[in-house]
DNA sequence: GATGAATGAGTATTCATTCAT
DNA sequence: GATGAATGAATACTCATTCAT
């Protein structure tokens, strides 16, 4: 911390968009962030291909670093795979951003959902990080409320134009996202469009026909409470 | 030898649902059967309170056995995980066969749905069995498989009823009942009834309206291949 | 032990041989006597088949019988061993008495050796049980003390005829054919005669040439010796 | 990057005799060098002292290191024992070279025999590792393997010479080295010297008579079969 | 900053031995 | 007496995390 803050080198694209964020706002060094991005991504092959049983030498050795780096660069694991998951939601916002401007809000609503499912289902890693109770779970849960506000605007419009039930809030949203996924582990490689099935059954039951739709039961979680159900869950280990 | 060999009491079944099967046919000893017992209970408890996370002493701590007498029960801990699920699946074959006594097709299979669901919901232990690719997977896996087709009958009244899609498969049952649980694991204890909003969708997409329905794309998985998917996936440990 | 002493039922061929010998001099009861062959044979080929590393279990299994039954013939493992081994002293005793009539005391006392090495070399449970101060050694060492004496009168008259060194003593010979048996461990199964090697050389290490031969170095072993130096060493387990 | 690569110093045999060897050809940071020594040399004491039977825990604790530190050096227990044995072998080799230099054909062999044999008699561990077909034998069978060859010249003179029985291979000089630890073993911490006895016994044996002496029976193992032989052999465990 | 060596608590599993049935 | 169920200390090995070089 005693190293001088770097400075203007920070072209255009800046610290924008996947976002260095070293604790303070101080944007990473470039040697620094350009190890933190060998990390991500060594991790995300690393993890998609073995689960998280991989170990941090193994991803910290597919980057071609010591361990020592990627714990400079991570506070622990669970950190790596938060940053991993919201590498994925900032990528899942800028979509929804995107399939907002649709001209047809479902069809806006729809793609979005679907090509959001399609990027997970792809990828073994993030599916075990959004489906598995171990691992990195406060930081997804904390992901996962991130996305919640960002499609709010995708699930306005769809409301509005009465294609769309109207008690869907943007927590079922990340739920249904999240749901799809294990439909695409079950398929697994051997069946890589499994998922598709469910999807459509979503989406059917997502879509408000003419006829009324009765109320979801209960009600929807808040950000908040998105963020804290799973967040507070201590698990011993694993 | 003075241990007169199972009474005629014992009927063509032998001694009941779950059963003790010991590797050869010959039922447990008395004592050995308690313990059985006594052992999954307690892995109940156990995993439904902290997740496979816990030990397999702790299960036979909170058992009051040693550790020794589960291994002589369970050759290792994903067998004692699948035995779980195999006792679960059981009961979820019961209740589907029970549920095809329903006057409506539509209500007896969303009854069964419902119970299902709702069964899993409340053990956390058996939603991570079913969702995380981790623990006693292909034991998992051939018990989901062999739920599939006790939910045919069930699936076949509510097809020829026209309420139901008419391609929805047994597999894709299975499917939907454990895309139910990441919602109740995104719900967790603080909102055990999360699931339920989800689980509406999901029967609204699954109905068949008055205007018809558009197939589901792809094709569903076979018995077998609902089995394999997951058995041969290798996961190093975890 | 309130068990009414059994009487008469003991054949000819009686308690003698092999011997069971329960502690105090009483002989079994026929049926108790029946299971101490069934062990002691299964042991042998349990032993020989994969070692020492082999359970009680797979020993009590493979005599058709339960592990109690097992303990309560012999007080543990290693006892099992030393009766293992004792037997086949016994078997090398007749045969060192049978060679003794040999015409020629060298051919006597040569036959001895190879017969002998030959039996053990053939069997890979009693190598070990020689060879490895793992198991059972201190009666191993009882048991090897107990030959020295048998051989002696063999020895004798080999001395005598001026064909053998003056100063081999009876542990000499033990500790030989010991000592051969790493030659057959050695050659494995699949060189099942390379033990003859270094047997051959032995031999002729051990007869006196014409032209005299150099003492051997120290002193023999006393019977006391041959079994102590051994006996007393605890190794904590294996 | 401020650690500069190795000397100019480091000859090109690389740091010296036992050698670092970290799997690719780096040679080990000075730091873990040094641990790997005082691994190696605890282990020496540990299992000299107790056998095989010793935990890597302890042996860990006797070099003032933690466990974790001993598997990162070692892949596993057999790992230690073979580099330990290998160790030695280098050893013995280095003797080969030596007395290969003295005046008398015979005199070299022997005095190589008699020191080697005294090497391993002193030390239980090694012993054990040559005698037990249990612990890191594959890897001790490659080095007894490796052995053979480095006595070929001295086993050649000596044949030349006509001292030594001409058809005596490297093998056979292996089978007799090990064959005299089963007299060590015998005799014990309590009679330290018993094995001169034996190996007396033995270079007799192994030396020509003026009157010649008769052929060994079958052929010598080759260095391939002096490997195989005993790596190929699969003990469960143990 | 980067590296990789060190750490050691933590886990699954085995097996000799005891004891209730 | 026979059986096999129960026991739990013991052991090898892993991996997240820290820290000296």
């Amino acid at each position: 911390m005693s190293e001088p803050p770097p400075r203007a080198d920070a072209g255009p694209a800046g610290p924008a968009t996947t976002g260095p964020a070293p604790g303070d706002g101080r944007p990473l060094r470039r040697d620094a962030e350009r190890n933190r991005r060998r990390i991500l991504a060594a991790a995300r092959d690393v993890f998609a291909d073995r689960g998280f049983a991989a170990t941090l030498d193994d991803v910290a050795h597919a980057a071609g670093l010591g361990v020592g780096t990627v714990y400079r660069r991570f506070p622990d694991k669970d950190a790596l795979v938060e940053a991993l998951f919201e590498e994925r939601i900032t990528g899942l916002t800028e979509l929804a951003e995107q399939q907002a401007l649709a001209e047809d809000p479902w069809t806006g609503l729809a793609g979005f959902l679907e090509a959001a499912s399609k990027l997970m289902a792809d990828d073994r890693g993030l599916r075990q990080a959004v489906m598995s109770p171990h691992h990195g779970r406060a930081g997804v849960a904390v992901a996962r409320s991130q996305l919640a506000p960002r499609v709010e605007g995708l699930l306005q419009r769809a409301r509005d134009s009465g294609q769309l039930r109207p008690d869907v809030a943007a927590s079922d949203l990340v739920t249904t996202l999240e749901a799809v996924q294990v439909a695409a582990e079950i398929g697994g490689t051997a069946h890589p469009e499994h998922w598709r099935r469910l999807f459509a059954v979503l989406l059917d039951g997502l879509r408000c026909r003419p006829e009324g739709c009765a109320a979801l039961p209960g009600a929807p979680l808040s950000e908040q409470e998105l963020a804290e159900a799973m967040g507070l869950r201590k698990t011993r280990r694993h």
